[in-house]
DNA sequence: GTTGGTATCTGTGGA
DNA sequence: AGATACCAAC
């Protein structure tokens, strides 16, 4: 007890552990020992005489909140077990159990994965008769997310006119009434999907019924976050509405490093490390910058710092090792995707022959997940045990679904996508169209589609099998309060028709379904008997309902799945997946132009920066040997597609890699020269042709006038606007639809610099 | 309503 | 290439 953990820690790490009052910014580089502080101060603080349970930390991941917990656990014992460790969305779920009936939402509501919010946009589509072509699902199902992640309600959303400019200008002019249907329609099935967990919460503690906030913000006197920069708007609200009011300790520590912010992509901004830093300086805000690198040697933490920096905007850091050079950075060269497979897989054996590696020690890390194939090929020739991770988990497996939306049906009726799944299989004789009908009516009567099931017009045979559904989902229902989560399961997967179905396919794949089920139903007599597993109510109590097993699953990955067995085999993973992780030797693959950087960030400077942050967070999971390769072609879509080497390759300092002839690398930051600067990445917009813009600028000539795709300008360009003259863009920023640029209008001389919006703009591009 | 074949689309990351 | 969406025939 009590033991000399703050003799582990380097000074700075120490000073970050030990102010535990007050606002905390902890910028933590790669290998940096972030989780240690982390833990450490968790541990000190409940040391110094604080309760667990008044402590909370949020995390991005079930696995870094579980090894925070144990870590915990290593220092001050079981007490650990009553932290409120846990990640955004199910320390959220738990809060929100208890108070959902505040909030209009029974306390067994649903969580709606992606594939669920689809199902219900398509339907909504649909139904509102719009091009399905024009209305992607997934485009709107985003732009929801965005809007409840920046905490615009569908009613701020009907408001915003830039917003339905945007949409209009995407051919989508409905997508406000799409978003406002979909709300609705969650709400009547009592369902939430990732984001309302989050956005629901925030309007509780908005609302503050019952004086809901003042209870939380009581109850929590220290809060903690891990991984801040990937913290969006509504994330940071809530932590704020938790901790920042008047009277309160501020007792709030963040744990971040933007040059690791991987996930602007779904609404994550460092903006938040840039905000909280102001929001809190009036109250004494503590930072402290975690530089010294302990996992990985020099040559590797020197190719990161020298990468990170062709970005822009960055916290000044720098991350140095101590623990020597190490080898350097190898790069390899292939003809064909085929080719990088063998020769990364060569270079695997060579690694656990030359330096005794086994495979847990090595990774292949790619930019997305379906490189993995290749690999796998190659390794299982040659015998190396691997395991891929990511993709399909077991829970988004069909059988596994289905099961699991007959279980969400016993639990909450209401559930409209769990009832479409599961009505007409096993086959009863109700098709689309009848499902379509009861919608139709369920929506016109303001009720559930459940409710409107006993009514439903249908032939005889037909209704006796609905009856019987019916009939066997009730009385599921009623033994949950009293009998276990398993032996309901049981008792719904024969009743249902589920089991007979599966065991009547004897094919192969069919057998697999069985077994898949089988093992589900494992999973829930386990959850339900086992103490490993322990899902804590609001109070601290281990809850074993079926309700809680169906909200604990829908927050789980497959990451926290398969990490928990040992064995030995090679780590396959996107970067993404990788973060946080480390592998004496790693491999980068695809390092190509279009894929690593994603054709997807290709096009805006702000993509290209996270993408070359995610090529840094790959580059600094390795501790001792890092490999990068690219091929010149690989086949996608079943057709060979030739691409360039990734300019991440060309940012390599050459002193840093093995000379091969392929490879020129970049020069470091030292052996740069000046010229070479100046026409570096390092030159802002500002500055670019400042002083040459055309005086007396001449009016603008309409009939000649071309608008540019709005995609097309970037900074530094000079552009010409019809009403504001000749200009030059100075800034852009946002992403994809939303990007806004800063131009200087020399002609607008009331105000020069105009922020326009480039989705609705016409601007044509003059050099 | 169901079945099976063909057209179409896909192209990042994940709680 | 592989999954899904859509349509025509049963």
């Amino acid at each position: 007890m009590a033991s000399n953990y703050l003799e582990e820690l380097n000074d700075v790490q120490r000073q970050a552990v030990v102010n535990i009052d007050g606002p905390v910014l902890v910028v933590a580089g790669p290998g940096s020992g972030k989780t240690r502080v982390l833990t450490y101060r968790i541990a000190h603080i409940i040391e110094s005489g604080v309760a667990p349970w008044e402590i909370l930390a949020l995390t991005f991941t079930n696995k870094a909140a579980r090894e925070m917990k144990g870590r915990i656990a290593k220092v001050v014992g079981d007490r650990a077990e009553r932290v409120w460790a846990g990640t955004f969305h199910s320390i959220f779920a738990r809060i929100l159990r208890v108070e959902a009936d505040k909030i209009g939402y029974p306390s067994s509501f649903t969580i709606y994965d992606t594939e669920d919010t689809n199902s219900v946009i398509g339907a909504i589509i649909r139904e509102m008769n719009l091009d399905k072509n024009a209305y992607n699902t997934s485009a709107i199902r985003s732009r929801i997310s965005a809007a409840k992640s920046a905490l615009i309600t569908p009613k701020l959303y009907a408001d915003n006119e830039e917003l339905r400019q945007q949409d209009r200008q995407a051919a989508r002019p409905y997508t406000y009434e799409i978003y406002e249907k979909y709300v609705a329609r969650c709400k009547r099935s009592g369902a939430m999907d990732f984001d309302d967990l989050l956005y629901r919460l925030y309007e509780l503690f908005q609302r503050n019924p019952d004086g809901i906030l003042d209870k939380y913000r009581g109850k929590f006197r220290y809060v903690l976050v891990d991984e801040f920069q990937d913290t969006n708007q509504l994330q940071y609200a809530i932590i704020r509405k938790l901790v920042n009011f008047d009277g309160s300790p501020r007792n709030v520590c963040v744990v971040g490093d933007d040059a690791q912010s991987i996930y602007a992509f779904r609404g994550a901004t460092i903006q938040n490390i840039l905000d909280f830093e102001e929001d809190f300086k009036p109250f004494g805000i503590k930072t402290f910058k975690l530089e010294q690198n302990y996992r990985s040697t020099e040559h590797i933490v020197q190719t990161a710092n020298e990468v990170i920096m062709n970005n822009r905007r960055q916290i000044q850091k720098k991350i140095w090792s101590d623990k020597g050079e190490g080898h350097k950075v190898k790069v390899i060269k292939a003809m064909t995707d085929n080719e990088e497979g063998k020769r990364v897989t060569d270079t695997i054996l060579e690694h656990k022959n030359r330096f005794h590696l086994s495979n847990r020690d090595i990774a292949i890390l790619y930019r997305t997940n379906s490189q993995s194939r290749i690999f796998e090929e190659h390794l299982r020739r040659y015998n190396i045990g691997y395991r891929v991770f990511g993709g399909l988990s077991f829970y988004q497996r069909k059988e596994v679904k289905d099961l699991i939306a007959y279980l969400r049906l016993v639990v909450n009726q209401r559930d409209e996508e769990a009832l479409r799944r599961v009505l007409n299989y096993p086959k009863r004789g109700v098709g689309d169209s009848t499902i379509e009908k009861l919608s139709a009516q369920a929506g016109s009567a303001g009720k559930t589609m459940w409710e409107c099931l006993a009514a439903l017009d249908a032939g005889a045979k037909a209704k006796k099998a609905i009856a019987d559904f019916v009939q066997m989902i009730h009385s599921a229902a009623l033994r949950v309060p009293t009998d276990n989560a398993y032996e309901i399961a049981v008792s719904v997967a024969r009743g249902s028709g589920l089991i007979d179905l599966l065991k009547s396919d004897t094919t192969i794949e069919g057998m697999g379904r069985l077994e898949n089920l089988n093992a589900l139903l494992d999973g829930i007599k386990s959850f339900v008997e086992e103490d490993t597993i322990s899902v804590l109510d609001a109070e601290g109590n281990s809850d074993r309902s079926l309700t809680a097993y169906l909200q604990n699953i829908a927050l789980l990955t497959d990451q926290d799945e398969n990490s928990a067995e040992g064995g030995d085999f090679v780590t396959l993973m996107s970067v993404h997946a990788a973060k946080g992780l480390e592998f004496k030797s790693v491999f980068v693959v695809g390092l190509e132009e279009k894929l690593f950087p994603s054709f997807m960030a290709s096009d805006s400077p702000e993509g290209l920066d996270e993408e070359r942050r995610l090529f840094y967070v790959a580059v600094t999971r390795a501790e001792q040997l890092l490999t990068l390769s690219y091929a010149n072609s690989r086949y996608r879509f079943g057709q060979m597609r030739f691409n360039e080497p990734s300019r991440f390759l060309e940012e390599v300092p050459r002193q840093h890699a093995e000379s091969t002839a392929h490879f020129r690398g970049s020069q470091s930051t030292a052996e740069r020269n000046a010229p070479e600067q100046a026409s570096g990445a390092k030159i802002t917009g500002n500055f670019v042709r400042r002083g040459t813009a055309v005086s007396g600028m001449p009016a603008v000539d309409a009939a000649n006038f071309k608008a540019s795709p709005s995609d097309s300008i970037q900074k530094g360009m000079r552009v010409l606007h019809l009403k504001f003259g000749e200009g030059e863009v100075l800034e852009v920023e946002g992403n994809k639809d939303n990007r806004i640029a800063t131009i200087f209008f020399k002609a607008a001389e009331d105000d020069p610099k105009k922020r326009i919006m480039l989705k609705f703009a016409k601007l044509q591009i003059v050099s």
